[in-house]
DNA sequence: TTGTCAAGGGCGAATGTTCGTTCTACGTTG
DNA sequence: CAACGTAGAACGAACATTCGCCCTTGACAA
């Protein structure tokens, strides 16, 4: 009885709580806000954390799991076209990462909390180290292939591809008006500038 | 004695406000740090703001101002390379937008805020609208030059290039490693991907 | 089958703290 | 002396957390 017991009330005072942190942040959020969207009582919820910020850092890790994953699942991958992995990444098929605005909503609360947060940064920083080696090494394939002047180093290029992604999510989040489909032909579009001067 | 002195108050306390805030968020920095911060009175503070929430909305609402300006500075401005866009707007040369990396930080927890705070979502919207537009002239100028290809919205190049500004703000906000030189680099070798398939 | 008991999950009022804000008394200045 | 600014103690509200009690459950004895 209790093994998978213990595991569903876990999960569904951390899914309570997600819903409460996206939709008010960390900190505006009160613990009788997370107590009624659970449905559960204090003790119950105290029981499973020791504390408030315990399950913000719960909540936070598991989202970063998360988009580690999705950037893991492309790795080693054949090497798609260069404004694919823009694709992969912004989630247009892969829901993990860009789930819904839900999902973008909650990252930004993350970063904001890793900005106050020094273990929460470091984990933030590990995971997205992961991510600049994996898209990193697809820009490096395809400058062995030609596909891409060879003379710039691929982290370079990985770190724009990324702040495109981040970008993005802010603007999903934020703005509301983030259509993977109108983006992606934008960036099309920027991809076949000619040099300069 | 009163005008200016009044004046000189308030950007006091504005000032330790935005202070606090890139330390630690809004609602995790208390009355009393900001008291400290402002080396002022709770009676003294309050005699020029009404309430913690009108702070955050005038630091914030002066911080979109800022962006708000450095997008306008651009607006009829001789047509520059399509990357030179992207460094005016990363600031590299123009301090309000870039400033630093302290920018960049509120900037984040601006965004955070936002997506709890109809008004402050409302001004933001706002802002990126306008900004939107000012990008979108400069891509269609491009167009016309046929230093772009013509059949994309230009709306739609803006976007993206606006999240690579908010993506990099990101970057520098909370992974610390953001060196514009090397970003407009990797850029650089993006924009030169020939066409796909 | 039925009665008993120990264990533990769950509850919610109570607790002490800290919050944002107000109020009154005290300089300071023109 | 009048008027204005400032300080800091004081206030109620709201916060995160704790504590003692209830109820359910499962094993076991009768």
């Amino acid at each position: 009885m209790p093994k998978e017991h213990l595991e569903a009330r876990r999960r569904q005072i951390l899914d309570a709580a997600r819903r409460c942190f996206v939709r008010n942040g960390f900190h505006a959020t009160s613990m009788q806000d997370l107590l009624a969207e659970a449905e559960l009582s204090a003790g119950a919820v105290y029981r499973y954390f020791g504390s408030k910020d315990d399950i913000i850092a719960a909540t936070a890790s598991e989202a970063l799991a998360e988009v580690a994953a999705a950037f893991a699942a492309d790795d080693g991958a054949p090497p798609p076209g260069l404004d694919d992995v823009v694709d992969l990444v912004l989630g247009v098929e892969r829901p993990p990462l860009s789930g819904s605005r839900e999902s973008a909503r909650f990252l930004v609360q993350v970063w904001a909390e890793a900005l106050r947060s020094p273990s929460l940064s470091a984990r933030l920083k590990e995971v997205m180290a992961e991510a600049r080696g994996v898209v990193g090494g697809l820009v490096a394939r395809h400058q062995e292939r030609g596909q891409l002047s060879a003379d710039v180093p691929p982290e370079q290029v990985a770190d724009v591809l990324m702040a495109l992604v981040d970008g993005f999510l802010v603007r999903r989040a934020v703005y509301g008006h983030a259509d993977p489909a109108a983006f992606r032909n934008g960036l099309r579009a920027l991809m076949s500038v000619p040099a300069p001067r």
